[in-house]
Parts: structure tokens; sequence; C-alpha cells
DNA sequence: ACGAATGCAAAATAA
DNA sequence: TTGCATTCGT
């Protein structure tokens, strides 16, 4: 078969492409061509003659695999063997999609069914607190988030209930324990799987049954994981089980870029890799062929200050480019004006087009303020990630009847939707239904439909519970009847979900009602798709979209998400707002939560092509308060000939027109000022920030005070003492606004 | 006795 | 933007 494609590589990525047998770690930086390698590895395989139906290629994202799939398709050609990137029998997905694929396959080994339901973070958190409230264990003492934060870190650290709970030493560990075991009952008596579940249960299947494990261990001859880094410890498991035979693995990844420890993933996998297999070849993709000099420079100068990393060096061919450049901003507001402002300028200027802009933060909670400035500014947008598509409520509850349908077993499901349309059925007749179903060891939706057998349930909820059981059963029916299009439709219809929502007539609901006709023609485009697909297809399928699949590149918008959705994409021109201590570095007490904090803005940095904007804010609104913060550190760590630090300087001298006069700026030292006084680089030694107001007078009810943001207004309420001192101010135009006077910076005028 | 409706505080990153 | 607490309504 023709390998002519293999000509478009360089000499390192063709070394690591033509290697064939053996396992094979490919160090690859940002930009130097990971994907390209993986895509062309598959290829090369194939067109060696290795069938398609034998290769495991693993990604972290939708979008890596779809990307990967239309990449080999294109270079092998439709009509090649294996019959084409898309057909069934190809193994390029996810970790999550690839492993949930096998375990529907195999359930019925671990006491599972085909049709298990996946349940997100909401769910089990849902899960969780119910556990609790069943022991009758405060939510204070006992924070449910924290505890399936925990349980979730037992489940990827391979700890079983029992061991947990062996473990535990403080009370909250002991509850954390006994909490998992209920919670994993729980789930095999939904027929669930959380996220975490996706993963090690196939670990649990393999070692149970080895007939299994040699059945896919001679299946995936060859495996190809990208992101290498990012794997925890289930993964690295489940991929030693499966190369154990074959030891054909081919580790695709860059220490440099490991950003979710957070999630378990262990930068460790990547290090051990040479003692795990070591027969194993290395290859280092250093050269860059996306970013400009500087902004690799930068990027490097940068990660120089982690001590925990593979030796490995960027370099490009690049021109040198522009530049990094800074701007500083009074407020959050200030700073989605000044990079509306921005973007408006560059794009005129350099004829570029709004998809070739991002703008990149910390937090999805920063986004508002920026949406706000694109909204006034009229320049079109699109958030990636924040309230992700599938996890709007109106999206769950549709979900959630499917779900039902399709596992009658969901009791998560039930509990959502039993009184969703409002039917009259509270949590104290769910209650009774919920201990029924206890006493009886059977699924809600059974005891709902067996409600006379409840003695203490009124008549008016018993009437309502059993239309609800049959209209479930109903739909039962329906399925295997009609397509998954028509039967979504007629259940939507039945339910008036989007009738209701256009009665209601108010913005909001007018935006859930296009939300669910977005969800329906998504499901007209899955039919189209996978002519056959049930709907059990369909739910396997939308459970594990992330929101950075949906994204649509084509449009022509300015591109708004956090840095963790933008690792692997590219843009020609980069904004990092919000690069301030305290956010970003979001958390710097532990060495090691700095160091991945500082990975992540090199992941920041090398997402861009020509340019790069680092934008600070000298005050934003955190938790409802206005608070005060430093230029981030990591400003300070790039080698100061590559930050252009006067455009930052007449930047920030310009007053945004939504700025009122701030009363502090007169006290404020200057940048200019900030820059002589420390020759290298402004951000060594930042401008000292007032933290408290001197002037905090004897403000007093009937006090006229002045806001920075709101202007005048008068004190017509007090509250609190010393730091968490509240006011209620009346502004103009009837506005009231409480304030911690620790925080406000009034002034006080009469 | 229950449920619905309304009004007011809280915040990390994700498959 | 969710989550809870309170009050109102059947």
């Amino acid at each position: 078969m023709n390998t002519d494609f293999l000509r478009d590589l360089n000499q390192a990525q063709l070394s690591a492409v033509k290697s064939v047998e053996g396992p094979e770690l490919v160090l690859a930086g940002a930009g130097s061509g990971k994907t390209k390698v993986l895509t062309y590895r598959v290829a090369y395989l194939v067109s060696i003659g290795v069938p398609f139906h034998n290769i495991l290629c693993l990604t972290f994202t939708n979008k890596a695999a779809n990307e990967m799939r239309a990449r080999t398709e294109k270079l092998l050609g439709t009509d090649s063997e294996g019959g084409g990137a898309r057909r069934p029998g190809n193994w390029i997905g996810t970790f999550h999609s690839l492993f949930g694929k096998i375990l529907r396959m195999e359930a019925e080994k671990i006491g599972y069914t085909s049709n298990f339901t996946i349940y997100d973070e909401e769910d089990s958190l849902k899960q969780i607190k119910q556990i609790l409230r069943e022991h009758n264990l405060s939510e204070e003492v006992f924070p449910p988030a924290g505890i399936r934060w925990q349980i979730s870190k037992l489940k990827n650290g391979l700890v079983l209930p029992s061991q947990a709970q062996q473990l535990a030493k403080s009370r909250l560990e002991q509850v954390t324990a006994e909490t998992y075991g209920v919670y994993e009952e729980r789930m095999k008596n939904n027929n669930a799987m959380d996220f975490d579940d996706l993963l090690i249960k196939p670990i649990v299947l393999f070692n149970r049954d080895r007939g299994t494990l040699e059945k896919y261990q001679n299946k995936f001859k060859f495996i190809l994981v990208d992101e290498y880094q990012d794997t925890n410890r289930a993964q690295y498991m489940l991929l030693k089980l499966l190369a154990e035979r074959h030891r054909n693995i081919c580790v695709v990844g860059d220490d440099a870029q490991s950003i979710y420890s957070w999630r378990g993933a262990d930068v460790q996998n990547i290090f051990d890799f040479q003692s795990d297999y070591p027969e194993a070849k290395v290859f280092r993709l250093e050269q860059n062929y996306r970013s400009t000099g500087k902004i690799l420079k930068a990027a490097n100068s940068v990660i120089v200050h982690n001590r925990r990393k593979l030796d490995k060096v960027l370099w490009t061919e690049n021109h040198e480019g522009e530049s990094l450049s800074v701007i500083e901003c009074e407020s959050d507001r200030d700073e989605g004006y000044k990079i509306v402002q921005k973007i408006r300028n560059e794009s005129i200027k350099d004829k570029l087009q709004l998809k070739d802009f991002v703008v990149l933060f910390r937090t999805n909670y920063q986004s508002r303020a920026l949406e706000e400035a694109f909204n006034r500014g009229g320049i079109p947008y699109v958030i990636v990630g924040g309230v992700a598509f599938y996890k709007r409520k109106e999206i769950k509850d549709l979900l959630a009847y499917l779900k039902l349908i399709v596992n009658p077993q969901d009791d998560a499901s039930f509990t959502r939707i039993v009184n969703f349309p409002a039917r009259g059925l509270g949590d104290v007749t769910v209650d009774y239904v919920r201990n029924f179903a206890a006493a009886n060891q059977i699924p809600l939706l059974e005891a709902a439909a067996r409600v006379d057998e409840i003695g203490d349930i009124q008549p008016r909820q018993k009437s309502q519970l059993r239309q609800f059981a049959n209209l479930i059963k109903k739909y039962q029916r329906l399925k295997d009847e009609l397509s998954v299009g028509e039967f979504t439709r007629s259940l939507t219809d039945e339910l008036r979900l989007v009738t209701s929502l256009k009665e209601e007539n108010t913005a909001e609901s007018l935006n859930r009602m296009e939300n669910i006709q977005e969800f329906l023609a998504g499901i007209a485009e899955f039919q189209t798709e996978n002519p056959d697909g049930t709907l059990q297809d369909f739910l396997a399928e939308v459970s594990l979209v992330a929101d950075v699949d949906r994204w649509d590149t084509k449009r022509n918008s300015v591109t708004l998400m956090t840095i963790h959705a933008a690792k692997g994409l590219e843009f020609p021109v980069v904004f990092v707002s919000g690069m301030e201590e305290g956010l970003f570095p979001l958390s710097s007490k532990e060495e090691d939560e700095l160091e991945e904090e500082r990975r992540l803005f090199y992941v920041a940095i090398t997402r861009a092509e020509k340019k790069v904007y680092l934008s600070h804010a000298r005050q934003r609104f955190r938790f409802g308060k206005l608070s005060f913060q430093a230029p981030s550190r990591f400003l300070a760590e790039i080698q100061s000939d590559l930050l252009d630090q006067e455009h930052g300087a007449r930047v920030s001298a310009q007053r945004s027109i939504w700025e009122t006069s701030s009363p502090s700026e007169s006290l404020r030292p200057s940048l200019d000022t900030a820059i002589s006084a420390s020759r290298d680089n402004p951000f060594t030694s930042p401008a000292p920030i007032e933290k408290e107001r001197p002037n905090t007078p004897r403000i007093k009810v009937g006090t006229i005070v002045e806001h920075q943001f709101f202007g005048e207004g008068k004190v017509i309420e007090m509250s609190g003492k010393g730091d968490t001192e509240k006011v209620v101010v009346l502004f103009g135009a009837n506005q009231k606004k409480q304030l911690m006077l620790r925080y406000a910076n009034l002034r006080v005028v009469r």
C-alpha cells in the first residue's frame, strides 16, 4: 500500500512513526506535531497490513478522537483496507467511550446489564447527599461535595471501600469510607456507573476474568495513547493489562502540559514509562511549528521555574514575531472592555477574523464579566465550557426521562423527573416511595408502579404516581416501535416541554426552549449519522461528550474558554485574562500545586501562533465582593525582554468609558513609576497595593458616599462589625447594593 | 399536610 | 447561574 504520506514528516516524526514493534515513548512538546505522529502512525500501521480493528487508539476528548479519525481516513482514502476510519470496528476514541463500549459488551460478567446508565458528577453528588441524609449525617459536618471528591480519589487510586474503612483515621474519613461502600452498592442496584467506573470496572472485569482480558489483549495488537501525561492510575493499569501480551504500546505526551493532577492524573506515569518498559524506544519532538520564536521563548522561560520536569527544550524556525503584551486593567469590567477593544483593533489592522482570537481564563466565573463586555461591544463570541450544554437543567431533565426509560433501575433519573413537570409530588411523597422501595429492595420506578401497596400516601399523589409510572411504561413500549427522533419528539410533546416554556414567554424560558429544540435537532443528526442507532446508543454518546466537542470551529466568533478546555487547540491570537495572584496561580499553597498552575500557564501561552496578550486587573468582583490582587508572579517569570511593557503602560493610561471617576486614581502609583523602580521587569516588585482604604471614617446611616462604579448613594442600613461590616447603599436609579465596608472603597461625600 | 412559588446567598479546573 | 428557606395556597 501507498505510504507516500510519510513525506510530510520531519526526521524525528518519521522515526517515531516507522518504529513499529515494541513499546515507544514520544516526548512531544507543544505544537510539535503530536497528533500528527499518532495519526500517521495509525495510517502507517494500516498501510503495512495491520487490520484496523487490531489498533486501539485512546484520547481524552472526543474532539481529538474525531480529528484523528478524520485525518487517518484522509491519509488512507475512504475505501482503504479496514473499510475507512468511520466504520465500526475502528477503535479510535476516548478512554471513557471505548472502555464504556467494552463494558456494555461484557456487562453481565460484572453483574451489570448492557443498558447501564452513566451518572455524571451531579448525579453522583445527589446520591451521596441522599445517603448522608438517610444516615442522619449533617451536610455541614460532612460536606457532600468533599466526600464525593474523596470517594472519586479513592476509586481512582483503586482503593476498595473495605480498604478505605481500614485506612480511615478521622471521623470524616470513616464516614467517607462508609458512604463510599453504600454508594457503590447503590450504583450497582441502579445499574449505573459514574465516570470513574468506566475506567475501574474494566480492571475489575479483567482481573476477575482472565479469558476476557486475553481476548482484548489479542484483539488490540497495537495500542496508541495521546496525552499520556494525563493518565491516572486506573488508565495506567488498563494500559498495562492490555499491553502485557504484545507490548506494542506507543504513548505520546508532554510532561510540561500535565494539568489534570487534580482529577487523579499522575505525571509520574510518563516519567516511569521507561522503567515499566525497559526496552522502550524514546523519541523527542522538539521542533515547534505553531508559535513565533518569542512566544516559545516566553513559554520556555516560564517552565524552567518548575523543578520536576523532563529535559526538553522547544525550538522553532518560525519568525521571532511580536513581544507578548501585558494589559493592565482597573477592574474585571475594564479588562473585558480592553480585550474587546484590542480584538476590534487587531482584527481590522491585521485582517484577522474573529475566530482567530481566543480569550482564556482560569475559572469559569470569569467569563461573566468578559461576556458582558463582548455583548456591549457587539462582538460575537462563543463560550466553551461554563454551563455545558448537556449539563443544563432542561436538557438534563429530558435526558433523565430517556435514561429512566432505557434503564428502569435508574433511581437518580426517577428522582429528578418524578415531579417534573410539576405534578404535585413533593419530598414527602417521594420519601414514602423511597422507603417502600428500600424495604422491598426494588427500584423507585417499580415502587411507584405499586403505589397501591404504600399506605401513607394521599389519594391525590397516589393517582399522580400511578400516572407517572404508566407514562414511563408506555414509552418503554414505544421505544422499540419508533425511531429515536420520533420517540423523543413524541415524549417532549406529551410532556408539553416546548409549549409550556413558550407560554411562559420570558427571555429565560425561551432560551430553554431553544436548547430543547437544539437537543431535538441533535438527535435528528445522530439519527442520520447512525441509522441503526438505538436510544441507548444515543445516551451512551451524549453522556460522554465534553463541551469542547460541541465547539464549532467554523463559526466566526471569538472563543472564550478555560485554559483546561483549550489544551490541544491553537489560535493565532491568545488572550490570557486574570493574570493575578490568587486567581492564576489560583492556589500556590503547595509547591506541586504551584508547578501545575505554571504548567497550565505554559499550556495557555503555547496555544498562540502569533500573538499573546496577558491581562490583569487591580480589582475584581469575587464571591460577590470587590477584591484586590497583585499581578501574577508568572508575569515576572517571563524573560523580561520578551514582554511589551510600554504597551501595557499605554493601555493602562486610557480610562475606559465605563469607569466613572475613580477617587483612588491619584493615590495609586502609576505603572510608569513601577517600571522605573525596577528596570528589569515591572512585575518583580509589584506596585504596593492597598488592601484597605485608610479612610473608612465614620460612615453611618444617612451618610452620602461615593462608590467607584455605582457613583453617589446614601447609606440606608448597616450591619456586622470589624472586617465583616456591611452597608446597604441606595444609589441612583433606585439601585440598592449591599457592600462590604472593608472592600467597597467608599468615599464619604458628606 | 403538602407542594408551589418566591426571594436571597454562594463560587475550581472535567470525561 | 443553583440551593435553601420562607411563606402562600390548595
